[in-house]
RNA sequence: GACCCCGUAGCUCAACUGGAUAGAGCAUCUGCCUUCUAAGCAGAGGGUUGCAGGUUCGAGUCCUGCCGGGGUCGCCA
């Protein structure tokens, strides 16, 4: 089915081309001033402009044509030339039935579900994890979800930084290198200490690779050591990988951020001898400076693109490599059409880059679209980026530990949970804190900066995630003490329900934006203003000693479209809602 | 030095192909729990959208210059 807006912009578009007028003109979108009307068409204006008439002239034209259709109540021009619409409640009604039968509630399948594959959370093995590597699986496991909706076969791959340098700083030192060879993978426990070990060597390994050229030098034959599988390097190795996955695992787990593919950067080793041999026997790959590059720059550049380093002097690889291996990979095994990577914005000249060779050298071909959806570095108070060397970055699982607590607390104090079970308060706990977490940072657009503030990540009051849960669970309730049964009789519209319908009707407007541009934040807005909009409707009708029979049928079948679109939402943001809180 | 991003209320952030009176939350102040969950609702104050020009019927949004902040620029990721 077709939004509201879809559907009045087809019609008035109509009316642009009954009178002669551009029909992509017609476009119609919620009002601005919804003192004035409810929708409004901006699109007189810029018709007249093109076409030289007066812009009021156009809008009466099309006003004109528009007056003998049944689905206006108002057809107002105002200003320069705004078309102002009011609809109709019986039409307004109609179109809220067809919402509520449909499962989708309006939006839209693609019509060629491709394969999308999305590279979101990308932890390095070798550090740990911390409140910085929040956004690209929030966001990522979002916009997944967003895909998955619209119809797409959309694939997460966590990515896993597995097979560069910060690997060979670690067994550059000695502690690290005996640890390393005796950790019992069976036992979790020691899994834990070791990762947890490993958290606090890195900064010691990576800023010794930093000051002492000799250390540096070490690392990297390391490296190399590692890329080339000799054994007992090798062997560590897998050993620091697959103890350290098994914490990320839990960490992302805990936040309800999944993947389908659990692949990483020395997945695609084996492509890579072959692919570089290709590249050379084709002349895209060249020598340069002892290296092997792919030069990717062009004459039209306004800046300095630096060529695509295949191997290093010392034969190590880079990520540059493994990724254009394993874009070979995925459009080679899985057909992929798009690939979306979440990542920092600071790798953009990285990813130029790696698109660049793969489209020059046809591992992308022409119709696989690659981009960086590139998302805003977290800072610190100071407002600069947090730095894992500078310490003093929150770890996640403490984050997420504390939240939880918060939780719980506020639960005992409200005196909420008394009769609840220890499982189900643990539950209702849990999905407070990560609802405040992820929503505290999908609000926010995905590609700008913004300041951590753990007070504000886990506020459960104003606009943050647990009053959407609250919003949402307050209908629950209400549903079920009215022992609600889903009915079809249209809703009845008084002047308390419209401004909650009508905003019923833009969610897949807001769907189409968060899913257009990766921008959950769009559906984060939407989900906001419903809350809010419904919590003013709740305080103004009381609706289980509503007298009206009629009105209170009509009011709850609203109630339930509202939950059922709020749960929606959140659920695309990758927020779940508990039953109770 | 070159290139990119940002600058909106005291703070943190929104603002849909350029649209009408720039919106929220936090903080401050005033009301509202013997009716459906007060993690709530109603209301008040708070703005020269960094500065200066330009484009146009119309600019937070586009263009130019300047100021301020951040980032990136071949062998880390």
């Amino acid at each position: 089915m077709n939004s509201l807006t879809e559907k009045l912009t087809s019609i008035v578009g109509g009316a642009f081309g009954a009178c002669g007028l551009p029909q992509e003109r017609g476009f119609v979108r919620v009002s601005d001033r919804p003192d004035l009307a409810q929708f409004q068409c901006n699109g007189a204006m810029a018709a007249a402009k093109q076409a030289k008439k007066n812009p009021r002239e156009v809008a009466q034209a099309v006003v004109d044509v528009l007056k003998s259709d049944k689905t206006f109540s108002k057809l107002e021009i105002a200003g320069p030339g705004f078309i102002n619409l009011n609809i109709t409640d019986e039409y307004l009604a109609a179109h809220m039935a067809e919402t509520a039968k449909d499962d989708k509630l309006g939006i839209a399948t693609a019509e060629k579900p491709a394969t999308i594959i999305l590279d979101y959370g990308g932890p390095n093995v070798a550090k740990a994890m911390h409140v910085g590597h929040l956004r690209t699986g929030i966001i990522g496991e979002s916009v997944r979800r967003i895909l998955r909706f619209a119809g797409y076969d959309a694939k997460g791959d966590v990515h896993l930084g597995d097979w560069g340098t910060p690997m060979g700083m670690l067994l550059a030192d000695p502690e690290v290198y005996a640890r390393a060879g005796n950790v019992d993978l069976d036992d979790s426990e020691a899994v834990r200490d070791f990762v947890d070990f490993l958290g606090t060597a890195y900064p010691r390994a990576a800023a010794a690779f930093k000051e002492n050229p000799e250390i540096q030098a070490l690392a990297q034959q390391k490296t190399v050591l590692i890329q080339n599988r000799e054994p007992e390097h090798y062997r560590r190795w897998k050993i620091m990988r697959d103890a350290s996955v098994e914490v990320i695992e839990k960490n992302f787990a805990a936040l309800d951020v999944s993947f389908d593919l659990w692949k990483g950067e020395s997945d695609v080793h084996d492509l890579i001898a072959p692919m570089v041999g290709d590249l050379k026997k084709k002349h895209f790959a060249v020598e340069d400076d002892g290296a092997i590059v792919v030069p990717v720059k062009r004459d039209d550049d306004t800046k300095e693109i630096p060529p695509l380093i295949l191997y290093k002097r010392d034969g190590a690889v880079m990520y540059g490599t493994t990724d254009l291996a394993t874009i070979l990979e995925r459009v080679r095994d899985f057909g992929v059409s798009r690939i979306l990577y979440f990542v920092d914005q600071r790798q953009s000249l990285h990813f130029e880059q790696v698109f660049r060779a793969a489209h020059i050298t046809g591992i992308a071909p022409a119709g696989v679209e690659l981009v960086h959806a590139g998302n805003g570095t977290m800072n610190g108070p100071d407002g600069k980026p947090f730095k894992t060397r500078a310490g003093g970055v929150m770890r996640l699982e403490d984050m997420l530990a504390m939240g939880v607590e918060k939780a719980r607390a506020r639960m005992e104090e409200a005196d909420l949970a008394s009769d609840f079970s220890a499982a189900e308060k643990e539950d209702i706990a849990r999905k407070v804190a990560i609802a405040a977490i992820k929503f505290a940072d999908l609000q926010n657009q995905r590609t700008s900066d913004y300041i951590f503030d753990f007070d504000r990540m886990t506020a459960f009051e104003g606009k943050t995630g647990p009053y959407l849960l609250y919003q949402a669970v307050r209908i629950k309730s209400l549903l079920r003490k009215a022992c609600y049964e889903p009915a079809s009789s249209p809703l009845t519209i008084h002047d308390e329900d419209r401004p909650l319908i009508l905003l019923l009707t833009q969610f897949p407007d807001a769907f189409a934006a968060a899913l257009n541009n990766y921008a959950p934040h769009h559906l984060a807005d939407y989900a906001y203003k419903l809350a809010q909009e419904f919590s003013r409707f709740y305080a103004s009708c009381h609706i289980l000693s509503e007298a009206n029979a009629a009105v209170k049928e009509s009011r709850l079948a609203l109630c339930a479209l509202t939950v059922r679109t709020l749960e929606t939402a959140l659920g695309l943001l990758g927020i779940a809602v508990p039953e109770r809180m």
